[in-house]
DNA sequence: TGTAAGTGA
DNA sequence: TGACGTCACTTACAG
């Protein structure tokens, strides 16, 4: 484990410098006075002889552009500290509980690869997508659709569809499901325990062009949620002796923040008036009443709801819905009836976009619209990301602007309350285990998770307490 | 090393 | 026409 911050950041040597982040990083390391051994690469990707030059062209730049440099200053430079506490910091994973899981996973897997095997009746690899989809196409005859490689897809939407047909379909799923959960999980997870019994994940700043943060060696944000192994499996992580989790998850974040940038009056007064969101657009849609809305309605909307934010198509509607193309398109105009200014926000955006060259979040967060030089057309592909970018992006900046304020006023130097992890909209704290405690940091976190930024639409938050990640329950 | 697959938000 | 929902990370196979 490092044992300062120093040490620590220096795990951004081994990443190129290249975005302007990592090059204020540099520079703000050699405000420091620490030397940075990325040298080199500022060297190779800029022509600067010097960290200092770098330094020096790049807050020339920042000058041209005060509010993305308020953004660096006020978010991304804070944020360090935050990353650093929350890395060495930890979370406790009780290895022989998991190891029982793990024996418990075998016993199944074998008893999976054994009836299968024998229904193959010859030598093949389980694991191998090759093997799988020749034998399902051409022994099983099961009308499987090409990749584009040109080998047969064995995805799960793919074959599941056949499941009811063929029983070795079934199994294979379950043996994809239980090997998968194996192998990334459990494993990875005993291996990443450190010398303090504790699994200490790496945050990288500048991974996901958006805004947020990426969890690697292990990535604790991807930890199973489903029921059965997965459960168990995220339940082996503990809170220590003495203590407890609370968890604080920001809900229907990047809806509220799209019903903020749309100004549209009918999602807003949905959000104001605390209404169940899919539901509310499912009355919208289907034109019932709010309490009539049945179970199939509000799933559609709520697909719908998921799709929009990321720009998807009447295809990729009908995929998910399994249903026909024009019924999805007729979904997606009924949606844009319910809510237009959901649509003109998107197409004002996107031609201020192409104009100017560059995009922005709530916060000032920028991403250039054509990434290679020449480029000035926005294709579908790019249309989807552009317009996902300022609901991801922003909701990644009111998450990093609450940790800041979290960790300075509730977190640093607070024997009772530690951070643990950051999964997009989630917080997990280690907290002691008092009524008073928990009581007062429920009270002061969840304050300071709503209030920190005044949007169009009231901001809520899901608590949830447990002695273990994997059972939590709600308060 | 690239592709397919599958976890999460 | 062709493609067809964003952002990540990790594993495994196959070349």
């Amino acid at each position: 484990m490092q044992s300062n911050f120093w040490d620590w950041k220096a795990h951004y040597d081994h990443q190129p410098v290249e975005t302007v982040f990592d090059c204020l990083i540099a520079e703000f390391l050699l405000s420091q006075g620490k030397s940075v051994p990325s040298q080199e690469l500022a060297q190779h990707l800029y022509g600067v002889q010097t960290l200092d030059e770098l330094a020096a062209k790049q807050l020339a730049k920042f000058q041209q552009l005060p509010t993305l440099y308020a953004y660096f200053t006020s978010l991304e430079l804070p944020m360090i500290p935050v990353l650093w506490q929350m890395e060495q910091t930890g979370i406790f994973l009780d290895v022989p509980c998991l190891q029982q899981v793990a024996t418990e996973m075998d016993v199944a897997v074998t008893e999976l690869e054994q009836s299968m095997k024998k229904t193959v009746g010859f030598e093949i690899n389980l694991k191998s997508t090759v093997q799988i989809g020749t034998f399902l196409a051409e022994k099983l005859m099961v009308p499987l659709q090409k990749t584009k490689t040109g080998k047969y897809a064995t995805n799960e939407t793919e074959i599941s569809q056949y499941a009811e047909q063929f029983p070795f379909i079934q199994s294979l799923l379950q043996y994809r499901e239980l090997t998968k959960l194996r192998s990334t999980y459990v494993e990875t997870l005993i291996e990443a325990v450190a010398e303090d019994g504790r699994i200490h994940t790496r945050y990288t700043q500048v991974a996901a062009q958006t805004g947020r943060l990426s969890s690697s060696a292990p990535n604790l944000q991807n930890i199973p949620v489903s029921a059965g192994f997965g459960q168990k499996i995220k339940s082996c992580f503990k809170a220590a002796k003495g203590k407890v989790f609370l968890s604080f998850d920001y809900s229907q974040q990047e809806l509220r923040i799209l019903a903020h940038l749309s100004k549209e009056a009918a999602l807003i007064k949905a959000f104001q008036e605390k209404k169940d969101v899919h539901t509310a657009t499912a009355a919208q849609i289907f034109s019932v009443k709010y309490e009539d809305v049945t179970k199939e309605q509000r799933m559609i909307a709520k697909t719908i709801n998921f799709g929009v934010v990321y720009g998807m198509s009447s295809f990729g509607l009908s995929a998910q819905l399994h249903i026909p193309v024009d019924a999805a398109q007729q979904f997606i105009t009924s949606f844009y009836t319910t809510y237009p200014n959901i649509r003109k926000y998107f197409e004002q955006y996107l031609t201020e976009g192409k104009m100017t060259g560059f995009v922005e979040t709530i916060l000032g967060r920028r991403r250039a619209v054509f990434e290679q030089a020449g480029h000035t057309t926005i294709d579908n592909s790019l249309r989807r990301v552009l317009i996902n970018y300022p609901i991801q992006g922003s909701a990644a900046d009111l998450m990093k602007k609450a940790v800041i304020t979290i960790h300075q006023q509730v977190v640093e130097n607070n024997p009772d309350c530690a951070l643990l992890l950051q999964i997009h909209d989630d917080l997990v704290f280690e907290v002691t285990d008092n009524a008073q405690v928990i009581e007062d940091l429920t009270v002061k976190v969840k304050k300071m998770m709503c209030e920190v930024y005044p949007l169009a639409v009231p901001i809520e938050v899901d608590i949830k307490i447990g002695k273990n990640w994997g059972e939590m329950t709600r308060i």
